[in-house]
DNA sequence: GCCGCATGCAATGTATACATTTTGCACCAC
DNA sequence: GTGGTGCAAAATGTATACATTGCATGCGGC
């Protein structure tokens, strides 16, 4: 029985598809045919549509009447994936408190957060970026599992899977590291916080924090915005449309 | 050019292994391999891959390292996905709150909560449960798209669109309606109350009444599973499973 | 001039042949 | 007995030919 998640040419597809999408080559709203599609990437119209169909899935398209189209995201909605986020994270954290987490995985996230703290300790300003990136997106991951709901986690990894909605999206990069230290030094407070929070099993706190957490997610784009400085990583053309 | 969203091989694989997978003919964790079901279904195994798709999109199977697999729901994830609902619909309450609603949606609303007390006026053993059941879905529905955000209503759509998480999944019907007339009687207090809290921009007084509206339909489950009663909708295997 | 029908084109739906790959099973070696 | 390796078969990945369908366009009648 041959992959039938990742195959080489449905892969090829896919990657080049979302790529695509994210960088503003393909615009909301554009329709996507099979045909030139195919032919663009001198591949047969098979995996074509077996590419844009996952593509419906992770919500970057939508399927029209015949066909998709390149899902329409503007300012408004990157804000709603984000509040959502925080909704959903809010649930999860106050599930773990009420139901009581994983002890495995509340010592992983715990340790995520121990090591967070390690990437400042390089120097004021040899803060370990990449790392920091990386550690977010786990803390974010195992906080989407902490509830113990299979049900959640995937709502939850879905709405986090849209790019824009993800954690590190708007994260203050190398550039605004001096000016906007605050801003992760703010979330890695509240980082402690909601652990914290889950493991005295306060859900209502816990559910409360992380909601908090994910605004200041939000500030993070509105500085992006204020400063109408384009992003660099794969969320690029979103600001731009944002913009 | 044609329908891609509906043709007739596609539609047909599509509505008969919904209905499968729903009455419990095609069980959780079972492999769905695309030749047996284009035998069975008379058709080519293109359409059925398609179909397949699809299904995944809506959350009944999910995509494995190879094919696809009925995805498995326990009595926890029946539970979880009520909550998840709850806490969706509870968002797109307080934001319908927050934001202010739109005036035509909240008339609709209005007008769909005055409706669902007509099917009361018919007397005490004559309430039309077929009216309520729709209006029901109507009042559910306007109130996704209430908060005036796509990526929410989206969201809860896709979430609704599990049948055990629909509002209607657990509902009293004529069988339970002499004993358990008093569910119904409170989820219709409910509904206005939530209209009423999104109409006077109360929102964290609409999330929570929308929140405990959903724990509504959760005791509504409960009833069903103490009563092991076999439920005679679409839901019959889930219960089943659940119990 | 306008309405309506027919026709052609374009795009997707469907079927099927073939390629690729995974996986289960058996056999052999250790 | 256990583990690994290889082979075979089954299942999906891929390509492509053909069917179907919806839309646009143009012609003809009214």
């Amino acid at each position: 029985m041959p992959e039938a998640t990742g195959s080489s040419h449905t892969m090829r597809a896919l990657t080049e598809l979302r790529q695509r999408i994210l960088n503003g080559e393909l615009q909301g709203g554009t329709r996507l045919l099979e045909v030139p599609l195919a032919e663009m990437l001198q591949i047969s119209r098979t995996p074509v549509r077996e590419a844009m169909s996952r593509l419906a899935e992770e919500g970057l398209l939508e399927r029209a009447r015949s066909g998709f189209v390149v899902r329409t995201f503007g300012l408004d909605d990157v804000i709603d994936a984000i509040e959502l986020r925080g909704v959903l994270e809010g649930t999860a954290a106050r599930l773990a408190a009420e139901r009581g987490a994983n002890p495995e995985l509340l010592s992983r996230i715990t340790r995520i957060v121990a090591e967070l703290d390690e990437c400042f300790d390089g120097g004021p300003g040899d803060t370990d970026f990449e790392s920091y990136s990386r550690l977010n997106a786990d803390f974010h991951h195992v906080l989407a599992q902490l509830a113990g709901s299979k049900v959640i986690a995937r709502e939850l990894d879905r709405v986090m899977r849209l790019p824009f909605a993800s954690p590190s999206a708007f994260l203050p990069d190398k550039v605004d590291m001096v000016s906007r230290r605050h801003s992760l030094d703010l979330a890695q407070a509240q980082h402690r916080e909601i652990v914290a929070a889950i493991g005295e099993r306060e859900g209502a706190r816990a559910e409360a924090l992380a909601r908090e957490h994910a605004r200041t997610a939000r500030r993070d784009l509105e500085y992006v915005i204020a400063r109408k400085r384009s992003l660099t990583g794969p969320v690029a053309s979103i600001a731009l449309i944002v913009d």
